[in-house]
DNA sequence: GCAAGGTC
């Protein structure tokens, strides 16, 4: 006779095996998976580990394509259950085919009775052999042989309770991100998936509801009225502070009133003087939330990590199977031959021997999910082992914290001294307390908690002390901190969402759909997130909260315990989603706009060259919006905000962010390389402040006036002029880029240019003035001078003096790339550079 | 493409 028996996972089969098999195992390899072979009590086994689930629901081909199907509608559609790891199905029909009983060896849980199952069920497409179930609640040899002497029949009930699980939490899920993603989609564009799930949606609103609490938290004054009592004993550390007791008044005049009693006192009497000893226990055993908390608490390590350490720890054999619920050990676990392995680690041996000498009593929880032990060490282990065998950085850490976590529990508590005195003040009670550690206990292994003495000086009761001073003083109460993932764990845990193993994986998905993020050990909530939230709690607000999963939780619960159909309990679960799904339908609007202004807000902030600012209407963003029809200023908050400006039909726009319009302008842009334009009003050059804003560029004082000379440029030459009307012109190198620099000829005191030639000549920097010893160097270079010199005493005609009374330069600073200020010609001066151009060459003909 | 649950 042929046994073939499946267990959760290939470790745990393993295991079995050499339980039962006592060491004569084979270890043979089916479609290329491991599976062990062996006789006990004369039958022939074979155990084979699965990897879980190997079976998944989903929703049958036609439903996925998430444009053709409305999202509602899957609420009404039989999700099919499909293989996801194909190789152990065929393993699992081939060692089927072969057994002539199948036993059913996956972990003592829900889950675990659904994946046998899984099993059973593709078993039974190749096999109508009898199968059981044998219930083990440790892999002790005591509790496996135990198991599969007494075989039961597999729990038909707990199975399909996961199985509703399953399927009512993708209907919720697939339903509820599909009417969401979309209907944002309507509004704002973005490739995003805005997902919602019965565990990540409630640990997302439990980040939202404190970052509501810290946004509408209002901080209140209060008085503390204190006092520095001095011992007066002469030695060191004779001062020590005392509190009113009153503790924080949030009466001004109270606390005014109190402080006047005090007025001119010198010294304190000690009333009453009472010393407590208090013993701290050490922490529980570590299952996997309190481990991952711990984790987080005290090496900062994310939960997620710190998950993936801990199984890779648990793979090179450190330390125990880290997904448990389980924090109390088993009566008949061997803490000796283990503390004595700790005894010969260096790091470790002072504890081991301190515990080694007393008979060994651990501190244990209450919580038994006869899953796994808890976490604890499998051995004793250096750093340097630890990282040469796990590669991951933080693996030497975390094995630390679970082996002292482990001695911790066997040692004694911690014995604190605590001193209260009690002491008066002209009539005013005060309090002041201590505390000293007097035995470390299990602290001495775990540094990880921090307990500080507060030391007192010696005093006795009756005793008068002096006063060194008084004082009240005013504080503020602060508003609630941020979450922190240890935290949020905890929240989570507490209500029940998620499971030891994937409680990491709900914070996780959070972030990964950009509506958590952590920064060391605090975790926030960003826009998407806190709009979607707000969104959902003022449609549905259940699903927000911790109950949506209570709900389901307690559905399926009634299906294990035989009290209610699985059919049953599926047609409830999926009414109950209808409900919420048809609120969510009905505010779509409501629910959609925010969470679409804030998408568009983000890609809008993000979007460098066509962010705007901040709209005044409506507080979103303002961006630049190009249409077929053309291009404007538009608002994020659209439609429900139609703040809008008109900007110039054409032209390259850049925003010049070092700008600000000095009136009602949100953003300067400039337009080609022609003139400037404030969002919101305009042209600069129509602008009576275009002058102050854009003050000409000088280069120098003009050698013929006291005035000075600027850089003229149109569309087909460009010189210098006075900027008093002189008629005084320079020329300039006519071709390349022209940059006027802020350094100054040190001979004639003009700015220096810098030109840029094309091509590959290199940049030069000099001074343009002819009036100049260095001038004079410039244009006298073979190429400068002759083609390139115009009449420099050419007069403005009138027509072109008066243009230039009209702002005609105006400059853009490229404060990113350059200290050096482009100069450019606007508009007003191009329009007249026609007659102005004109009247030179009348000069030029002239002369 | 969607959830949550196993496991690696």
């Amino acid at each position: 006779m042929t046994i073939v028996a499946f267990a959760e996972k290939n470790k745990a089969a393993a295991q079995i095996a050499s339980i039962l098999g006592e060491g004569e195992v084979e270890k043979i390899t089916v479609e290329g998976l491991p599976a062990y072979e062996f006789k006990w009590k004369g039958e022939e086994w074979l155990v084979m580990g699965l990897s879980g689930h190997i079976m998944n629901y989903d929703f049958p081909e036609q439903y996925n394509k998430w444009n053709e199907v409305n999202p509602g509608v899957l609420l009404g559609v039989d999700p099919q259950k499909l293989v996801t790891r194909a190789d152990y199905a065929a393993a699992v029909k081939k060692l089927a085919k072969r057994a002539n009983k199948i036993v059913l060896a996956c972990d003592y849980d829900r889950e675990g009775e659904n994946i046998g199952f899984e099993a059973k069920t593709l078993s039974e497409e190749v096999t109508n052999v009898p199968i059981e179930r044998a219930r083990f609640s440790s892999l002790s040899p005591k509790e496996v042989k135990k198991a599969f002497e007494s075989l039961i029949d597999p729990d038909y009930n707990m199975a399909m309770a996961a199985e509703a699980r399953q399927i009512l939490d993708l209907k919720m899920g697939a339903a509820f991100t599909r009417f969401v993603t979309l209907s944002v989609r309507e509004r704002a564009r973005t490739k995003d998936i805005l997902s919602i799930g019965p565990c990540q949606t409630p640990t997302c609103g439990f980040v939202y509801e404190r970052e509501k609490a810290i946004r509408s938290f209002q901080a209140k004054d209060f008085w503390k009225i204190t006092a520095i009592f001095s011992a007066e004993s002469g030695k060191e550390g004779d001062d020590f502070e005392g509190t009113h007791r009153a503790g924080n008044i949030h009466d001004k005049e109270k606390a005014a009133e109190i402080f006047k009693r005090l007025k001119g006192a010198k010294e304190g009497l000690v009333a009453k003087k009472a010393v407590k000893e208090t013993k701290t226990s050490p922490p529980n055993p570590l299952n996997t939330t309190e481990f991952l908390k711990r984790a987080s608490k005290f090496l900062g390590i994310s939960p997620e990590l710190a998950l993936e350490v801990a199984e890779q720890l648990y793979l090179a054999g450190f330390t125990s199977y880290p997904r448990t619920e389980t924090n109390k050990y088993a009566d008949d676990f061997d803490f000796k031959s283990l503390v004595f392995d700790f005894a010969r680690q260096k790091e470790y041996k002072p504890f081991a021997e301190s515990i080694l000498i007393a008979p060994i009593i651990p501190k244990n929880g209450e919580k038994d999910a006869h899953d796994h032990p808890p976490i604890h060490p499998i051995r004793a282990a250096s750093r340097g082992e630890i990282s040469s065998a796990v590669n991951i950085p933080q693996a030497p850490e975390v094995y630390d914290l679970i082996a002292r976590h482990f001695l911790a529990n066997l040692m004694p508590a911690a014995v604190f001294e605590k001193t209260h005195l009690h002491l008066l003040v002209q009539e005013e009670p005060f309090d002041s307390s201590g505390t000293v550690l007097k035995d470390s206990g299990w602290l001495e292994a775990y540094p990880f908690e921090n307990k500080k003495d507060k030391l007192l000086p010696f005093v006795e009761e009756g005793q008068k002390v002096g006063i060194k001073k008084l004082s009240n003083t005013k504080s503020k109460t602060s508003p609630p901190k941020k979450l922190t993932e240890a935290e949020l764990l905890t929240l989570m845990d507490k209500n029940r969402i998620g499971t030891k193993a994937t409680a990491p994986t709900h914070i996780e998905t959070n972030k990964k759909r950009g509506y958590l993020e952590t920064k060391g050990k605090t975790i926030s909530i960003l826009d998407t997130g806190f709009t979607l939230m707000e969104g959902l709690s003022l449609t549905v607000p259940i699903l927000v909260r911790p109950e949506i999963r209570a709900k389901i939780e307690a559905l399926i619960q009634e299906v294990e315990d035989g009290k209610k159909e699985f059919e049953a309990a599926l047609d409830e679960g999926t009414a109950l989603i209808k409900e919420m799904y048809a609120q969510l339908e009905a505010n779509k609007k409501d629910l959609t706009s925010s969470i679409a202004g804030t998408i568009k807000d983000e890609a809008a902030l993000e979007d460098k060259k066509n962010y705007i600012g901040t709209c005044k209407a409506c507080g979103h963003v303002l961006r630049i919006v190009q249409t077929d029809s053309g291009r404007f200023v538009g608002c994020t908050g659209y439609p429900d905000c139609r703040n809008s400006y008109p900007l110039p039909k054409s032209g390259a726009l850049t925003v010049l962010r070092s700008k600000e319009c000095k009136k009602e302008g949100v953003a300067v842009l400039k337009v080609g390389n022609k003139y400037n334009w404030a969002v919101g009003i305009g042209p600069c050059f129509t602008c009576d402040l275009e002058k102050e804003c854009y003050p000409p560029e000088t280069v120098g004082p003009c050698p013929e006036c006291d005035g000075s000379m600027f850089l003229i440029t149109f569309k087909d030459t460009r010189f210098l002029g006075c900027t008093k009307r002189c008629g005084y012109t320079h020329s300039v190198p006519k071709t390349g880029k022209l940059t006027l620099l802020d350094k100054t000829c040190e001979t004639c005191g003009w700015k220096l240019f810098r030109l840029k030639e094309e091509g590959d000549s290199p940049e030069e920097e000099f001074c343009v003035n002819r009036r100049c010893a260095e001038g004079r160097k410039y244009w006298k270079k073979p190429g400068k001078g002759a083609e390139t010199r115009i009449k420099e005493k050419a007069s403005l005609s009138r027509s072109a003096a008066s243009s230039a009374e009209n702002p005609t330069v105006s400059s853009a600073t490229n404060s990113a790339t350059s200290p050096a200020t482009r100069l450019t010609v606007t508009p007003t001066a191009e329009k007249n550079s026609k007659v102005l151009t004109a009247g030179l060459k009348k000069n030029k003909e002239k002369t």
